[in-house]
DNA sequence: CCCGATACCCCCCTTTCGAGGTGTTTCGTT
DNA sequence: AACGAAACACCTCGAAAGGGGGGTATCGGG
């Protein structure tokens, strides 16, 4: 909720897409108690302009092209607690969502989402709740008691993305063959995948990494 | 180049997020020789939209949700073989711009495109021109020389991304395993892949299918 | 202090992969 | 009629993968 007309909700978009910049900007201003005050295009650039204006309410896209946005909400968050940043993404499976969350930010939207939807996150979170869209959380539920991977875990099977076989994967990360097997299991078994392909593309899916 | 300042371009946009949708609005009818006569957000739409309002251009996203944007091209350029198309995608390898230019589309943007690229494109069409994005033509020109998969060769990866072995793929498509063994062969091949996992990854980087 | 999670190593064994080569039929193009 | 391309099939064979068991060391939290 608003505050009072005088006082609008300052808004920093973070995004590299100038179009859909455009369409956030266009559809921000055209409310009474919104408005934009800075747009960046790169995390670098973020983070200058968050100094710089101090909103309300960060809209920030995940796949900047310097940096990871994971770790520009992380930044922003150590430095300014009450910062509050709102998610807006493509598509990234429920890992993507649960870092996002992880490192500070009250709210997470798909780009495909309505303008409705925007303008009731952006008001709902600078209220001070958190928000998640409804598709988003359905997709949190369901791999909530699963294992997700550890990092070293992560690490080999993006090697195996790469066409890399047990012994090259052990060469590349100074371990022994048996060892790169012994995490391959592990991994099979926490994405319930039937072989390194399939945990490859169920990984994809899930937004542990990319290609 | 537009004909006269009393006869604005029409453009039909054709993409399922709405908040891109409206920052493309907001940039064409910023142009005083352009103008927007249409919206939509579905394959089916888009030719129920183009049948009843013939724009001049159609600046459309291949990831709709309800059919692939390559084929509402290709039924849009059959009836209308005048219609004059402009892909805007998120990113997608060179095989989707070489089937959507195929399939008869004038040029082929990345939605990471500059306001001034779009418009300069959206112009250079209008006049009868192609315009393919110097990034995309790159893509298209490092893997013009190379082998494309057939369709047989496609399912077969198809197959293989979702976790089943050649024994599997063989059930699925009542071939034998050796008749799949050769597709893969040809394929690790044409993709210069080093396993099927690999080929896999390649595959979705270049745009073959989607998971 | 022990426990669970992580990372690491080694053995076994069976199945699957991937690299060879060779051959058919079918189908569209020339 | 002749051609190549594609899909199909059969063969061998070594190299990976993957499923099972065993084990050690470390680290942080209950």
């Amino acid at each position: 909720m608003p505050k009072s007309s005088s006082s609008r909700i300052r808004i920093l978009i973070v995004d590299d897409h100038p179009v859909l910049r455009e369409g956030l900007v266009t559809i921000i201003e055209s409310q009474a108690d919104l408005q934009v005050v800075a747009e960046a295009g790169t995390g670098k650039e973020a983070i200058t302009l968050f100094e710089a204006h101090h909103p309300d309410i960060t809209l920030m896209d995940l796949g900047l092209p310097d940096a990871n946005g994971i770790d520009v909400i992380k930044t922003l968050r150590e430095t300014h607690p009450d910062a509050r940043i709102i998610v807006l993404t493509t598509y990234l499976g429920d890992v993507q969502a649960i870092r996002a969350l992880r490192a500070g930010a009250s709210g997470y939207l798909l780009k495909a989402t309505l303008r409705r939807d925007l303008l009731d996150s952006i008001r709902a979170v600078h209220a001070g709740l958190r928000h998640v869209q409804a598709e988003v959380a359905t997709e949190l539920g369901q791999h909530a008691a699963e294992l997700s991977l550890t990092e070293r875990e992560v690490e080999v099977l993006k090697l195996i993305a790469t066409g890399c076989s047990n012994k090259i994967v052990a060469d590349r990360l100074n371990i022994s063959e048996d060892t790169v097997k012994g995490h391959v299991r592990n991994i099979l078994f926490k994405l319930k995948a039937n072989d390194r392909t399939h945990a490859v593309t169920i990984a994809l899916h899930r937004g542990f990494f990319e290609i």
